[in-house]
DNA sequence: TAATAAATACTACAGTTGTAAAAGTAGGAG
DNA sequence: CTCCTACTTTTACAACTGTAGTATTTATTA
């Protein structure tokens, strides 16, 4: 099982940006990141040198600039989080989660046909691990 | 709306023990979680400490002792951890971590009959926020 | 009452995180 | 060839975390 880094919300924030750009170059993360919050460039820069750092992205030098890939793939890294989310607040299992939220209240009746549509569509293959 | 107080990760095992038998001394609470961890009753005084700071819980003295009661619901917790979780990995809505869960072929027969069973047992209640 | 045991209170310390300023460097403009 | 500007590198710093050690107080026992 491949080591996947720990990667901060405010980092992962500069992930999403180079999972969908990728490859990318510091200033393209700097514009995108200044849309979208109101981290100061240096800001920015620390959070990809730390990236760097723990192996989470990787940097190759183009002239004067880096560009940026990614060393973890997302969807590893949102299944990890998942599982251990749901380790730490429900037991491990998703329909413990599903569960608690309807006890709750919290579903909308547009959530829950969104739910069961899923659940039946996903008859149509076979499967499951 | 109430603020609820950021509680760690290892702050939260405290306050698993404190919902589950509050209220509850000080001894006992180390009583407990020596068991299920192998951390240091001074570890355990700081975590209760930290959360009696942050307010997550109340201390009473009784004696020579703190008698603990928590002052967040675990239940409230519970959902406003998972509403920023879901928020930071599925875009805020439950069904699209069902869905990614599905996709990506990561839950056994049984779970999906677990979920199913959930949803159409949900009917039976009226309502849905 | 004095010593002991048990609790509480105070202090510590390194790693992570959010947030950035300051300093250094190299390439392009003049 | 020199200066400016855009980038990169170094440094900062406080809050939060995990993990305790040390010191002090207090209740109990001899």
């Amino acid at each position: 099982m491949k080591e996947i880094p720990q990667i901060s919300e405010a980092e992962y924030e500069v992930m999403k940006v180079i999972w969908n750009n990728e490859p990318i170059s510091t200033p393209e993360v700097v514009e995108k990141l200044s849309n979208k919050s109101d981290w100061k460039p240096n800001t920015i820069h620390t959070m990809l040198a730390r990236l760097v750092k723990k192996k989470a992205l990787h940097a190759r030098k183009d002239g004067r600039v880096f560009i940026y890939t990614s060393l973890v793939e997302k969807h590893d890294y949102v299944e990890q989080k998942s599982k251990s989310f749901l380790q730490q607040f429900f037991g491990g299992t998703l329909h413990s989660m599903v569960l608690n939220f309807i006890e709750n209240d919290q579903l909308s009746k547009e959530e829950i046909s969104e739910l069961k549509n899923i659940l039946s569509m996903r008859d149509k293959k076979e499967g499951g691990k």
